[in-house]
RNA sequence: GUGGGCGUAGCUCAACUGGUUAGAGCACCGGACUGUGGCUCCGGGGGUUGGGGGUUCGACUCCCCUCGCCCACCCCA
C-alpha cells in the first residue's frame, strides 16, 4: 500500500461542517469591529526573523524556542509569524500610516504558527482575530476596546462562559521598582519555591505569581502586588479605565496575577478566560504596547489591542449551539440526456438569480436521486424525465408537504416557487 | 523539551485466560411494482487489527522498537 501523506503535526483541516462556525464568527466580528471604525488590514505570513526578536522580545519562549525559522535562498533568516501585532506595527511604520490616516484602528484575521507540543486548545497553526489601535493613549479607548470584545462574545452567545480579567503591569518608571521588590521578596523564600519557579525567578519573576503549585501559590498570595506599587500616573490611568468599564456595564474582575508573555506589553493588560476548555483557558488576551513602535524603529506612538483565539472561540460556540450549512432550495433529478439538456440551463439561471440548487450528473435511478435530494434536505425536487421533456413541463415534488405537481419548464415558474418559499 | 494515556472498517466500539474465513451499530451503496425520499425489511462494498521485529504450532491479544494521536507540564490565543 502506498504510504498515506498526513497533515503536519499540529496543523488541522477545517471541514465544511466547521467552517460554518468560522464564518459566523468572522462575519460577526467584521461588522462589529467596523462599526467601531476598525478597518481590515492584511499582512504577510512570513517576516524577517529580526522583527519578532525585536518586537516580541528575544528572550521570550515564543521567540526562543517556538518559532518556525527558515533560511531564505539568499541566506536571510525568515520566520512564520507567531503573532500578528509585530507585523501590523511593521506595516504601520513602513507605510507611514500615522501620516496618512486620521484614525489608526485595524483588525486582522489569519493563521499564526508556533512550534509547541499540541494539546487541547493548542495547535501549531492556529488562527487569531486581532484588533489594534494606534496613536492614542487613553483609558476611555482601552475601556472601549474591552467593551467591544465583550460585545462580540455577547453576539456569539458565549459571554456566559467567559471572565474578563484585568491588571496593570506598570510603566517603565514604576515597573522596575516593583520588579526589584518582588525579586527581593521571592529570593527570601527561594527554597520553598518549586523548580520551575526558581527558573522563573531569574527569567520572568512576575510569572511566579501564577504558578499552579500549592507551595508557590501560598507564597504568591503574600507577595507584594503591582497595584500597590504603581506610580501616581499609572494608578490614575488604571482607576479611570476601570471606571469607564463600570459605567459601560462591562463585567470584569481585577486579577493582579495577570502577566503577559510578550515583552512589548505595558500598562493595562487583560485576558478573557474560560474554564470550559481544559488547561488552555485564554480565549482572548491583550493590552497596551506603548513602546513597540519605537523599538521597531518607528515613531513614538502608543498602541492597544487584543487577539482572539479562533479555534478556542469556535470550541465554545460549538458547546452551546449548532449551526448548519444552508441547504439548496431545488434538486434536479434527471433521467436521460434530453432531461439534462432541460435541467442544466434552468439550474444555471436559478443560480444567476442567487438561488441555491443542485442537479444530478451521474446516471442514477430516480429512487437513488430522491434519496440524495432527501439527504441534501432540499425543499423541492424537480423531476425531469422522458414524459416531462415530451410535454415541456417539470414535475416538482415538495419534500416537506410530500405533494407533487407539474409546472411549465420555464425559469419564471421556478422563481415563483423560490419566491413563495422564502 | 518532559510526563502520562491510547492506537481494531469512514465513525463509535466488540472479539473468553493467545485458538478456525476479525464482528456489530451508525454511515455509505443497492434492492423490495424496470419514474419517486425520510420509516421498515433484505443485500453489498469496505480492515495486511498504526508500522516493523520477536516469542509461539498459532498473535488483535504477550515482549521489544518505531510512528501517530490525545491529555498534562512548560508556555500561551
Amino acid at each position: 500500500m502506498v504510504k498515506m501523506i498526513k497533515a503536519v503535526r499540529g496543523f488541522k483541516d477545517v471541514l465544511p461542517e466547521d467552517t460554518v462556525y468560522w464564518r459566523y464568527l468572522e462575519e460577526e466580528a467584521r461588522t462589529l469591529f467596523e462599526s467601531f471604525g476598525f478597518r481590515e488590514i492584511r499582512i504577510p505570513v512570513l517576516e524577517k526573523l529580526e522583527l519578532f526578536q525585536r518586537g516580541i522580545g528575544s528572550t521570550t519562549d515564543i521567540v526562543e524556542k517556538e518559532m518556525y525559522v527558515f533560511e531564505d535562498r539568499n541566506g536571510e533568516l525568515l520566520a512564520l509569524r507567531p503573532e500578528a501585532t509585530a507585523g501590523v506595527a511593521r506595516a504601520f511604520i513602513e507605510n507611514s500610516l500615522h501620516m496618512k490616516d486620521p484614525v489608526n484602528k485595524y483588525y486582522f484575521f489569519g493563521p499564526m504558527f508556533r512550534h509547541e507540543r499540541p494539546q487541547a486548545g493548542r495547535l501549531r497553526q492556529f488562527h487569531q482575530l486581532n484588533v489594534e489601535a494606534y496613536g492614542v493613549k487613553s483609558p476611555s479607548l482601552d475601556a472601549e476596546i474591552m467593551a467591544m470584545l465583550h460585545m462580540l462574545t455577547q453576539k456569539l452567545k458565549i459571554d456566559d462562559a467567559l471572565h474578563l480579567e484585568i491588571n496593570h503591569i506598570g510603566c517603565p518608571q514604576c515597573r522596575p521598582i516593583y520588579r526589584d521588590i518582588l525579586i527581593n521578596f521571592l529570593n527570601n523564600q527561594k527554597e520553598k519555591l518549586c523548580k520551575d519557579c526558581k527558573r522563573r525567578l531569574e527569567k520572568n519573576p512576575l510569572r511566579v505569581l501564577d504558578c499552579k503549585k500549592e507551595g508557590c501559590k501560598n507564597i504568591a498570595s503574600q507577595a507584594p502586588q503591582i497595584i500597590d506599587y504603581l506610580c501616581d500616573q499609572c494608578k490614575d490611568y488604571f482607576d479611570k479605565t476601570l471606571d469607564y468599564l463600570a459605567v459601560s456595564e462591562v463585567p470584569f474582575v481585577i486579577n493582579p496575577m495577570i502577566v503577559r508573555g510578550l515583552d512589548y506589553y505595558t500598562g493595562v493588560v487583560f485576558e478573557l478566560t474560560t474554564d470550559e476548555l481544559g488547561a488552555q483557558n485564554a480565549v482572548a488576551a491583550g493590552g497596551r504596547y506603548d513602546n513597540l513602535m519605537k523599538e521597531l524603529g518607528g515613531p513614538d506612538i502608543p498602541g492597544v489591542g487584543f487577539a482572539i483565539g479562533v479555534e478556542r472561540t469556535v470550541a465554545l460556540m460549538k458547546k452551546r449551539y449548532t449551526l448548519e450549512e444552508e441547504t439548496p432550495l431545488f434538486f434536479f433529478a434527471v433521467m436521460g440526456e434530453e432531461a439534462k439538456r432541460v435541467a442544466l440551463p434552468l439550474a444555471l439561471k436559478l443560480r444567476q438569480e442567487g438561488v441555491k440548487c443542485e442537479m444530478e450528473h451521474s446516471d442514477k435511478s430516480l429512487k437513488s436521486q430522491m434519496r440524495k435530494a432527501n439527504k441534501l434536505k432540499v425543499r423541492f425536487t424537480v423531476i425531469v424525465g422522458e414524459d416531462e421533456v415530451r410535454k415541456g413541463v417539470l414535475t416538482v415534488r415538495d419534500m416537506e408537504e410530500k405533494k407533487q405537481f407539474e409546472i411549465q419548464a420555464q425559469i419564471s415558474e421556478l422563481l415563483k416557487l423560490a419566491e413563495a418559499a422564502r
